[in-house]
DNA sequence: TTAGATAACCGCCAGT
DNA sequence: ACACTGGCGGTTATCT
């Protein structure tokens, strides 16, 4: 198992996966994952952190291949020949291979992604979309399982897609086994947005709210705290207790920060007027969807399209 | 910007 | 006694 690293990467994006399938060893007491962390020149590598890797250059046919994002140091290793024909060339043989954040540039550089959904960083999904034709990006996914490809969303993703890996590997005792070994107290679907990790992380611990809120990122439209309450099964006086006790919040700014993540994403994927834009989440109208979004991200709808609109990892 | 209308919030208390 | 729930109603926030 091969994670590509460079200078400049994102530290996470390769200690996240490595420490998950370091824990999956030592769940099974023996060597089940031979992890190597590869560069294209090998000896140390600074990541955007500043702490330094120790790697070995690349070469050789990995199982799994994954490839770490990074901003700075991506369009070096993007504009690697040799990288991009080792990659072509192990690839086709790997049992699967994919990248996590921006790391899919790399992939995408090598045309291994085209024809492939994918996700990536929510920063970058629209200058992914445009990179090469023919790929089609999922900005809400927190990771996506194409066939042999599988590609995550930003930085701490890479660990709920590492750990879907080993659910395929061994099954999902052991993949619970190695969550709960790592103190992930609910491992996350793909499929779940990726704007809606804070109020997932924070619904790790097994909480009532946890599934109730899934239903209701479904049903951004006709939503409010009396149904929201309803579907929970309890009165809106309790709904309110147990989002203060388990979400440090209130249930109608839970519904809002659902809704103005998904606009956030639509602005972010999609050309849609802001009237469409605010609709489809269940705002009112525009103004509803401008008020809201910027009390939740301080700024409005307009100046982060804008802000998306200039590239920059 | 303002005001009247509506929805959300939360302390309190009674019931289970 | 304890833990929890749900309704009431005044206050506050938000919408139109």
């Amino acid at each position: 198992l091969f994670i590509l690293a460079y200078e400049g990467c994102q530290l996470l994006d390769i200690t996240g996966p490595a420490a998950v399938f370091g824990a999956a060893n030592e769940a099974a007491r023996r060597q089940v994952y031979d992890l190597a962390i590869v560069s294209p020149d090998g000896g140390a590598v600074a990541t955007n952190s500043g702490v330094a890797i120790q790697t070995r250059r690349f070469g050789g046919q990995p199982d799994t291949l994954l490839v770490a994002g990074g901003s700075r140091g991506l369009p070096a290793v993007t504009a690697r020949t040799d990288v991009r024909r080792w990659l072509q060339r192990v690839s086709p043989r790997a049992k699967r291979y994919g990248s996590v954040c921006t790391g899919a540039f790399v992939l995408a550089a090598a045309g291994l992604l085209d024809g492939r959904t994918v996700a990536t960083h929510w920063s970058a999904v629209s200058r992914l979309a445009s990179y090469r034709p023919g790929l089609r990006v999922d900005g809400d996914a927190i990771f996506v399982r194409d066939g042999r490809v599988w590609t995550s969303a930003g930085i701490t993703t890479g660990i709920d897609m590492a750990l879907a890996m080993i659910e395929e590997d061994g099954g999902k005792r052991v993949a619970d086994r190695v969550a709960a070994q790592l103190v992930l107290h609910a491992r996350r679907p793909g499929f779940q947005s990726q704007f809606s990790e804070l109020l997932s992380a924070q619904a790790r611990r097994d909480d009532p709210l946890s599934a109730v809120l899934a239903w209701a990122n479904e049903h951004l439209d006709t939503l409010d705290v009396e149904t929201l309450a309803r579907r929970a099964g309890v009165s809106v006086r309790t709904l309110h207790r147990l989002c203060a006790a388990t979400q440090g919040t209130t249930p109608a700014k839970l519904i809002e920060r659902l809704r103005a993540d998904r606009a956030r994403v639509l602005l972010g994927t999609t050309a849609l007027a802001l009237k469409e834009v605010a609709g489809r989440c269940g705002f009112r109208d525009g103004a509803q969807l401008t008020r809201s979004f910027a009390r939740c991200f301080g700024l409005s709808p307009r100046s982060y399209r804008l802000l998306q609109g200039r590239p920059r990892a």
